[in-house]
Order: C-alpha cells, then structure tokens, then sequence
DNA sequence: ACTCTAAAGCAAAGACGTAGCTTCTAAGTG
DNA sequence: CACTTAGAAGCTACGTCTTTGCTTTAGAGT
C-alpha cells in the first residue's frame, strides 16, 4: 500500500533529488544505485526493491521532468499557438539532455506506462491550444491529427534520425497539418 | 583494423549467434554478458571490450534482426503495395518480440546509428515501392513524405502508446497520405 | 493507545564489471 | 615461404554492484 505523506513519500522524493543533483554533478554516466541511495540517505536494497534497478528510477525521473511546467502560451490563433508549441517543443526535445530523458523514459517498463505518461503530457498541451481555438470559432484538427501529423514526425527525427531537425521543420509540420484539416474541415 | 574471416568474425558470429540461442532459451531479463560468453565460447573480458555493455550488444543483435528479409510485395499498384508494406511492419514492430528489438536498437550508442539504421532499413523498403510506381508512371509522394505520414506516426504509437494500435490505422495513414499527395501533385 | 503490515534497514554471499598483462593469430613484407 | 607486427582474445585479480533473508520501523486503521 502507498502511504502518501509517510515514509514511503519521504523517501521517493529524497531518492529523485539525488538522481536529480547527482545527475548534474557527475554526469548520468556515473550514476550508480549505492552512489544515489547514499546521497538520499537510504540502503541500496531499498531502491532495489522499489525500483527493481537504476534504468526503472532513472525512468521515473526522466518522466518528471518532461512534464510541462506551464500552459502552452497564447499568440491569439491557432496557427501561431501550434507553430510556437511545436517548435519549443522541438528544441526541448532534441536537446541532449532532452534526448536523454525521452531514451530513459521509454527504457522503463513497457507496460509500467512512464512513455504513456510522456505522449499523455503533450496530448493535454495540444488540448489546451485546440481547445481555446475552439472558444474563439476557429476550425480545428483533431488532436490525434495533431499527434499524427507533427508530435509523431518530430519525435521519430529526434529518435531514429537524429541530426536531421531545426525549428523550420515543426515549421512546415504545423502548415502541412493546418493546411489539410482547413480543406476536410477536420 | 577489422579483419573479415579472421577470428573476430568468427567471435562475433558466435557471440551474436550465442545472443539469439539464449534469449529464445531463458529470456530476455536473464541474459547477462558472462551467460552469453560461456554460450559463445569466449571470456567475458572480450565482448566488454568489443561491445562495452550487454545494452550495446543486445542494440547490434536487435538492429541484424530488424533487417527486412526480402524486398516488399508488387501488387501492381503504389496504394496496394503502400498499404501491404505498412500494414506488416505494423503488425511485426507492434508485437511483444518487435517492440523489445526496437526498444534494444534504441538503446545503443546514440550516435551509433543503430537507430538511423533501423530508419535506412524502412526507408530502403519505401524507396524501392515509390520506385516501381514511378517506373509505371504512378504519381507518387517522396520519401519523406511517406516516412512523415506513415511510418512516424506507427512508431510514435507502438514506443509511447502501446494498446492503440490495429491493421486499420496502418491503412488509414496511407489513405491520407496518398490523398493529399495527389492533391498537391506529391 | 494498540495492532498490523507495508516498507526500510542491515549484512553477507554471490555475481558482475574493469584493467593490466600475456598470448595468439592473421595480414603485410621481403 | 619465413618473418614481423599490431590488433584482438585470453587470463586473472580486484573492486563494485546486486540479490536475498531476516529484523526493525513507522504510519494507517480500529
């Protein structure tokens, strides 16, 4: 049973802090279970158990801190709204350190859903620009189209074709899709 | 200096050979380095050396079997053999077995190009495609395009939103990149 | 306040990863 | 065809990590 407000919270969070500034002071390579659990006061067999290893907290971690930190800002249209989220997105992400959060995130558990989480995160960003689109009387894509049509395509650059991105091509993403969606009414 | 018949070839084929036998036998989560250079005939030291981790050499054995065997099927038109083609490489990267190979070539080297070669492997597949429609003077869609339309938005799906996936979407994707490619003379 | 149980601490044994040095083997050379 | 040479594999010892059984703690429910 998780016991929020207990021992239990007390330590995940001393265990994620000190990924967190270990990870900045020695660099992700060097991070080890005992070094990690000695920095948050705890026994390696206590993340062991938790965690099952370093790849699943690591994980975790990198979930955290892919989770927006705000609302997608508001230029006063859609195409401005996408344009902006996507390339921002597109930086953040193809960014080393970006890079090496989306690889850990996906190396948790398969079904543990940590790279759900992450897709969950930006579906809700894109909802947010779609929705005050909507308010306004725009037309609007569908947000799987959005998803589709440039989350997907940036993404697939970032993990299989790495070197091939700049901010011109979440650019032409957002027109490709607008374009389309304008001409079916999507 | 890589010397093709020598003995490194030799060690490599039994290491990787060793890699196939013992995932089938024990499993994935069981396979550990010194397993796997008992299995293979060779001291531990030697594939840390040449491999650097188990990660490294799970990522090279899952890239050799992500190689497409045989070229696509010719069904005589580009839509029929778009769709045939996308239809099977969702269905075999969708499955348990497929999504673990991708996850593994995913974790090599970053820059080792494992990934960008899983992504030559899909991109080889469709250029040969385009080709026979353009040779029967079909009008078709670049590359690019298909990789963007089709093949992104499956892996986006099968890495980050497993569960949402069916024979349908593979042929919806094409249908709507073949539709917006004719409108724009693709 | 008391009970109960999930989670953390502890400690020891075993497996794994690393590194220096030695030996082997095949490619190049005369 | 023998010889040289350098890259790769073997060997070994050491240090670190991982696992596991048992004990202890602390917080949730009554």
């Amino acid at each position: 049973m998780v016991r929020p407000g207990g021992r239990s919270a007390r330590v995940q969070h001393a265990v994620h802090t000190a990924v967190r500034e270990l990870e900045a002071e020695v660099g992700r390579d060097a991070l080890t279970v005992p070094l990690v659990a000695a920095r948050a006061g705890v026994t390696p067999s206590t993340i062991y158990r938790r965690w099952r290893d370093l790849q699943q907290l690591l994980s975790d971690v990198a979930v955290e801190r892919l989770r927006p930190d705000a609302a997608p800002d508001d230029r006063g249209d859609l195409a401005s709204d996408l344009e902006t989220w996507a390339e921002q997105f597109l930086d953040e992400m193809a960014s080393p350190p970006g890079r090496a959060y989306i690889r850990d995130a996906l190396l948790g558990d398969p079904d543990g859903g940590n790279a759900g989480q992450c897709s969950a995160y930006a579906a809700e960003q894109i909802g947010v620009i779609l929705a005050r689109a909507a308010e306004r009387g725009e037309n609007t894509p569908g947000i799987e189209s959005v998803i589709d049509g440039v989350v997907a395509p940036m993404m697939y650059r970032i993990l299989f074709r790495p070197g091939r991105l700049d901010a011109s091509y979440a650019r032409r993403l957002v027109a490709d899709l607008l374009a389309a969606s304008g001409r079916t009414g999507g």
